[in-house]
DNA sequence: TCCGGCTTGGGAAATTTGCCCGAGCTGCCA
DNA sequence: TGGCAGCTCGGGCAAATTTCCCAAGCCGGA
């Protein structure tokens, strides 16, 4: 970790798509605070990269091949818990946000914001700072308006083992007979773990089951 | 329309997100003969900007909100049929590959493509040629010689544009509203895309879009 | 011109969801 | 020892969705 008064903002860049990375580092070296240090296209090389550079930011697509880009947050914040973490994707569920928070994320802003709000987020988070562009905050103030809670970690042992084989791929009647439970039971759970997880469709709910390395696509 | 050899090729660059739409240009533009002349981040804004300054190539991302970039293909080719248009995408679906060319896109690259890869293109469509990136023309390749083809190769146009959305975690209300259909049209869209690909639950049907590269997790 | 396929939706029965409830069990804490 | 809290399991029932079947308009090809 440098100094940032001293010399700037060392970033690391993590996203799959080496134009759009030679895009940001552009945008991001126009500013002159701003200095790309290294990139990286999946969550492994992400890990590599910031243990060979500790840069003071690393700016993150979490979308991308191969293992979860949640997944390298955690493991980055287990080497060096003071690492900020900016997640930067076209994503904007509130599942997603409040995961990426669990994960030890500092910021979460979309491909949607304008490129100045992307640069300040990178500030804020250097300063130790929490950032979030204007839409993610949107959507968890109206997320936290009907209390139910954060991610996957509040589910029960059973209410992951039916998300695993649900994201899985099988029905309900599957599931009921696999666990030995009425199906009744079982639809009871995948309501119950929608509304915990605040997903509001199956399609989150298998997207989120993945980001967590639930299930394997 | 100008002349390519003496000013360089102008143009119009057409992403929903506003800093990635920043990256690409300051990237095109570092190459000298490639001039950003306009930008657009939705389908009907990107036929009056082509209307307005007439650019030589139409680089653009086909996935965004509202109208279908296909449809702006559509739209700006049958204007004007010289007008080239280089697809630039994250998908790398043979179905929509070709439903992008027959649409009347001169090019398709991938946004996993190298940086030169991208201007190659580009230069290319503005030469009059076809372009594709080499994971384009492998996977076309691939799909020529398969039988059965992709589980989507099945799946028309609109059907392939809901199920990206509701890959996405797009409530059947969302889509409705995006598309502007009725959400029972959606619903009939949902049930025939299930019978289609055989899938049995919304879960097989998320995997199978992300397994097809429709949509990222 | 006719056929076939895509797109858009209506209708109606079957099924699931959303949300309420209670009951049994376990562990924990005073 | 009692009591509370949390997980597990399911019933009930209105509301919503899914599942099919059908039809009409449009468009491109034979």
């Amino acid at each position: 970790m440098t100094d940032v008064a001293a010399t700037g903002i060392s970033v690391l860049l993590v996203d799959d798509h080496p134009i759009v990375r030679q895009g940001y580092r552009r945008v991001l070296e126009s500013q002159g605070d701003l200095h790309v240090v290294a990139e990286a296209d999946n969550a492994a090389d992400a890990y590599g990269a910031f243990k060979t550079h500790d840069p003071d930011v690393v700016v993150m697509d979490i979308s991308m091949p191969g293992a979860s880009g949640l997944e390298a947050i955690r493991n980055i914040r287990a080497r060096s818990p003071r690492a900020r973490v900016l997640v930067f994707t076209m994503h904007n569920e509130a599942v997603l946000v409040k995961a990426a928070f669990s994960a030890g994320a500092s910021g979460f802003v979309t491909k949607s914001s304008a490129p100045s709000a992307v640069v300040n987020a990178i500030r804020g988070v250097a300063r130790g700072e929490r950032a979030m562009s204007d839409d993610i905050a949107h959507i968890l103030a109206e997320d936290s308006l009907s209390p139910t809670g954060s991610a996957l970690d509040q589910l029960g042992e059973r209410e992951i083992e039916i998300l695993r084989q649900f994201a899985g791929g099988a029905t309900t009647e599957q599931i009921a007979t696999h666990l030995n439970l009425s199906m009744k039971t079982v639809q009871n759970y995948h309501y119950l773990i929608k509304t915990k997880t605040g997903a509001r469709t199956d399609a989150q709910l298998v997207r989120l089951a993945a980001a967590c390395g639930l299930t394997r696509i």
